[in-house]
RNA sequence: GGAGAGAUGGCUGAGCGGUCUAAAGCGCAUCCCUGGAAAGGAUGUUGGGGAGCAAUCCCCUCAAGGGUUCAAAUCCCUUUCUCUCCGCCA
């Protein structure tokens, strides 16, 4: 959600947004129809004042017989009020669907492009993994080590079901608690539990909806299960106002996170690179209302999640995503991708990104500057690790004999250096 | 799942159709008093929107939405949340 007043002020970058991120929105018509939307709400304003005086004139007059003339003359002006009420309530319904789709304006440095062939890189670490053989993928190395259950997890749990088992939930667990402490050493990142299963309001909130409504599963009871911990999170300060002092506030989040993937039935349908549920850390972060901030919180969080992958020895590269890979209310978004030798090309494993306001005016998530003035604070969130970089290691740490050597740092939490066929 | 109670400003809490422009207290801010402070006193103190160059004025805001009424914090309905008790379950 944009700030109306900038939309009237600005049509034109509305305009170039919605051109650049490949979005149908028609700026001219919401501005008409918030014209319309103002005048009749001063019409009605200019009502209730009149009403407002009358009823406390009939307050004040004594005489029965006085009041009764009054009060069916207030009758007649509630009735006109009422038509136009009902009016004004039409546009507002109209008003507000056409506010939930105004794009965030993308920032300058983000490329032109449709989709995410168009992204650009920006970095490169490492090289792609060379091997001497054909390396497998992650589905044939970890089934062949008892790591991955893929035949039972369809069965368990359908279409893109799997268990992770033996070495294969004992390197996740190793991972989880690398990230833990990569945390514990930056200070300032508070851990966090969060919960997945969410009001719809967190979702529309974070920008989720109306728009994705097919990707996200749903309760008979109409609440939604979040595709990451970036929606409770954004949540948990809604409706407050943060002291200055505080901020930025950073959060590790972790929680299941659930994808229904409807638009890519036919995508990845092997191994555990595409599912419907999986958990994950989520960085999320709050700050001030300035650009520079985000900036310059973005570019960290950005870091972050590189820094764990060079820990992680993966070659990877980070791509600027083009304006058409944007969604509605990023400003800017970076990927990074991990080599994956099965597929010869990287593929993402985290998505760094910025929206100024546009979450937390939705949210309604303030602080008071130091003018005294109630401000929107800014937000961002970057995946700290997800459920891919496993597959990642297995494919790239792989041996002839298909035995899989663990990186070195994660050696101290799995406990052997090597997964071999038992 | 059943029964009951409740939601009021930064906080505590009164009000239960018109005098609510929401009592009182606490907190906070500025000022007076003081050598300085405490105590005391004065004034101010939710947020959103609109008109205006401005001073200022207007509308909305007592959990949310709807209704009754000339008039709603107050009456009715719905929803959400909190608490107590019972039941069920981890």
């Amino acid at each position: 959600m944009l700030d109306i007043k900038f939309i009237r002020e600005n049509p034109d970058l509305i305009k170039e947004a919605a051109r650049k991120k490949k979005v149908d929105f028609n700026v001219d018509a919401l501005l008409e129809l918030d014209a319309k939307r103002l005048a009749l709400l001063q019409e009605i304003e200019g009502m209730r004042t009149e009403q407002n005086k009358v009823s406390d004139e009939i307050s004040k007059t004594g005489s029965a017989g006085a009041r009764v003339g009054i009060i069916e003359e207030m009758r007649k002006l509630k009735e006109k009020m009422s038509g136009k009420e009902d009016e004004h309530k039409e546009i507002m319904k109209e008003w507000k669907l056409a506010m939930l789709a105004v794009p965030n304006v993308p920032d300058m440095s983000v490329p032109e492009g449709e989709s995410d062939k168009d992204n650009q890189e920006v970095r490169r670490w490492g090289e792609p993994t060379n091997f001497s053989f054909a390396p497998k993928s992650h589905v044939e190395l970890m089934t062949a080590l008892g790591m991955l259950d893929l035949e039972r997890g369809t069965k368990v749990a359908g279409f893109r079901g799997y268990f992770l088992k033996g070495d294969g939930a004992r390197l996740q667990f190793a991972l989880w608690r690398f990230v833990q402490d990569f945390f514990a050493k930056k200070q300032d990142f508070i851990p966090m539990i969060v919960p997945s299963l969410l009001r719809k309001e967190l979702l529309l909130g974070t920008g989720y909806l109306p728009q994705g409504e097919e990707d996200l599963y749903k309760t008979q009871d109409g609440e939604y299960l979040s595709g990451t911990a970036e929606v409770a999170t954004m949540g948990y300060y809604m409706d407050e106002v943060i002291e200055k002092k505080d901020l930025p506030i950073k959060f590790l989040s972790f929680s299941d996170a659930f994808r229904r993937e409807a638009g890519s039935h036919g995508k990845d349908t092997k191994g555990i690179l595409r599912v419907h549920e999986f958990y994950k850390y989520e960085q999320v972060v709050l700050c001030e209302a300035s650009h520079t901030e985000s900036v310059k919180l973005h570019e960290e969080l950005e870091r972050n999640a590189e820094e764990i992958t060079e820990a992680l020895g993966l070659p990877y590269h980070v791509v600027a995503n083009c304006g058409g890979d944007l969604g509605l209310g990023q400003v800017k978004k970076y990927d990074i991708e991990v080599w994956l030798p099965s597929e010869n090309t990287y593929r993402e494993t985290g998505s760094a990104s910025y929206f100024h306001d546009f979450q937390t005016r939705r949210l309604n998530i303030r602080y008071r500057d130091d003018d005294g003035k109630l401000k929107f604070v800014h937000s961002l969130n970057n995946t700290a690790l997800s459920g891919r970089p496993l597959v990642a290691i297995v494919e790239n740490y792989q041996e002839e004999d298909g035995s899989i050597r663990i990186p070195p740092v994660l050696v101290p939490y799995f406990g052997k250096e090597k997964i071999v066929k038992s």
